[in-house]
DNA sequence: ACTACTAGTAAACACCCGCTGACTTATGCG
DNA sequence: CGCATAAGTCAGCGGGTGTTTACTAGTAGT
C-alpha cells in the first residue's frame, strides 16, 4: 500500500535483522494457520456456513491460497477432519480402560490448555456432503466405541451400550459448546465428574444392574 | 410425482372429473406440505445446505410460494421450528414422570407411524443463525429438562443431570438418524429400553448411587 | 548480479442462491 | 355470465459463493 518500492532501509542485506523465528514467508506455517482456522469455523458454525473467503481473511492470507493448499474448500474440509481423527486416536489408544469416565469427563469439560480438544469431537459432527469424509467420521466413532466396549463385560450388547455412552459424551459436547444451555453449558470439570461416571458405570461398568 | 395436473384428460370442465375430495387449488394444504418437506429436510440436511428450490421441487409447488406464505427461507424455518416446539412440548406434558425412561427410548426409538418424531427432535439441533430461532430452542430445551429436574430428588445438581440425560438423547437420535453409526443405528426400541433405563435411573432415578 | 522458482496477491469468472414483480389461471359471488 | 380476488407460475434480478487465471514479489542457487 504506502510502501514505496525505493530502497528506504538501507539495512545490511545479508543476515535477517530481525529478531529471530520471524519468517515472513513461510508456506508451512501459513498451511497450519489455514488448517487451525478452518477447523475453528467449520467446528463452530458447520461446513455450509463457513465460506472460504472467512477463513482466509481470519487466517490474514489471501483466498487463493486454500485452492493452492487443499485443492477446494472440501479438500480443506477433509483435511482438518484428518488431522482431528489422527489426534482423537492417539489420545484415544492412550487412555486406560479403567479410567475411562474420568477421560472422558476431561475430554467434555474442555480441560486442554488450548481448548481445542472439544472442536475436534464438534468436528465429527460436521458433514460437507462428500462420501470420503463420511467414512472418516464413522471410521473413528467404530473404533472409539470399541475400544470403550472392551472396557465393560462380554455382552453382545457391549457395543451398543458403548455407543450410547459415546452419544451421550456428543450429545454433551454439542449442547455445551454450539447450543449453550445453561447450567450444563457453565459447568466445570469438577460438576461433570460425578454425573459422567454414574453414566459409564451404569452403561459400561463390569458389575452393572441389568 | 405422476400426479400432474396438466391437460392430458379432456373430461368435461364443468365440476370437478376427479371421486371426491380433491382440491387441485388449496392454499392449507400446499402451505402444510411445504412446511412437512421443509422440516424433514432441514432436520435431515441443515439449514444452509437446504435450498427453498429443493423443498418446492419435492412439495411439487412453485418456489415464489415460500416466500408468499412464510416471507422468507428464515421464516419458514421458523415455522417448521415453532411447529416442532409445540408439538414436543404437547406431547411431553403429556408424558408422566414415573414414564420417562420408556418415554425417552420411545422418542428415541421413532416408534411413530408416520416416523417424524426423531425428526423434530434433530431440528432443534439445527440453527439458521437467527436470534430468534435460538430463543425457542432453548426455552424448549429448558423446559423440558427442568421437568425431567423433578422426576429425581431435589438436588442441586438435579437440573444438570436432566439435561445430561436430555443431552444423550438427543445425541443418540442424531448418531441414529444423521450419522448412522451401527449398530445403534440399527437398534430396535427393544434393544434400546434397558441400556436407556439404566442411564436414567443412574442420573435422576431417586435411589442413585451417588 | 542474474535467473529459476515458489509464496502470495488481485481480480475476475461462472455458478447458484434467495427473492421479487409481472403475469396466468382457477374459484367464489353478484 | 362477469368480474374481483386469491392461488399459482414464470423469468429474471442482485448478491454471494467457490474457483481460476494472470500477475507480483521475495528467495535460493550459481
Amino acid at each position: 500500500m504506502g510502501t514505496t518500492p525505493g530502497p528506504v532501509m538501507p539495512i545490511t542485506p545479508g543476515r535477517a535483522p530481525l529478531p529471530a523465528a520471524r519468517r515472513p514467508r513461510d508456506a508451512e506455517r501459513t498451511r497450519a494457520q489455514l488448517l487451525a482456522v478452518a477447523t475453528a469455523r467449520f467446528a463452530r458454525n458447520g461446513y455450509a456456513t463457513t465460506t472460504v473467503r472467512d477463513i482466509a481473511d481470519e487466517a490474514g492470507v489471501n483466498v487463493a491460497l486454500i485452492s493452492r493448499y487443499f485443492t477446494s474448500k472440501e479438500g480443506l474440509f477433509e483435511a482438518c477432519l484428518a488431522a482431528a481423527v489422527t489426534e482423537i486416536r492417539r489420545d484415544s489408544d492412550d487412555t486406560p480402560l479403567d479410567r475411562l469416565a474420568a477421560a472422558l469427563t476431561r475430554r467434555i469439560a474442555c480441560p486442554d490448555r488450548d481448548g481445542r480438544l472439544p472442536e475436534r469431537f464438534l468436528l465429527l459432527l460436521r458433514t460437507s456432503g462428500d462420501q470420503h469424509t463420511e467414512d472418516m467420521r464413522l471410521g473413528v466413532l467404530r473404533s472409539i466405541s470399541e475400544r470403550m466396549a472392551a472396557a465393560g463385560p462380554g455382552d453382545n450388547s457391549a457395543l451398543l451400550r458403548a455407543q450410547i455412552v459415546l452419544s451421550a459424551a456428543l450429545g454433551i459436547i454439542l449442547m455445551r459448546g454450539s447450543l449453550g444451555l445453561q447450567p450444563l453449558a457453565g459447568a466445570t470439570e469438577q460438576d461433570l465428574a460425578a454425573p459422567v461416571s454414574d453414566l459409564v458405570n451404569a452403561l459400561c461398568a463390569k458389575g452393572r444392574t441389568s
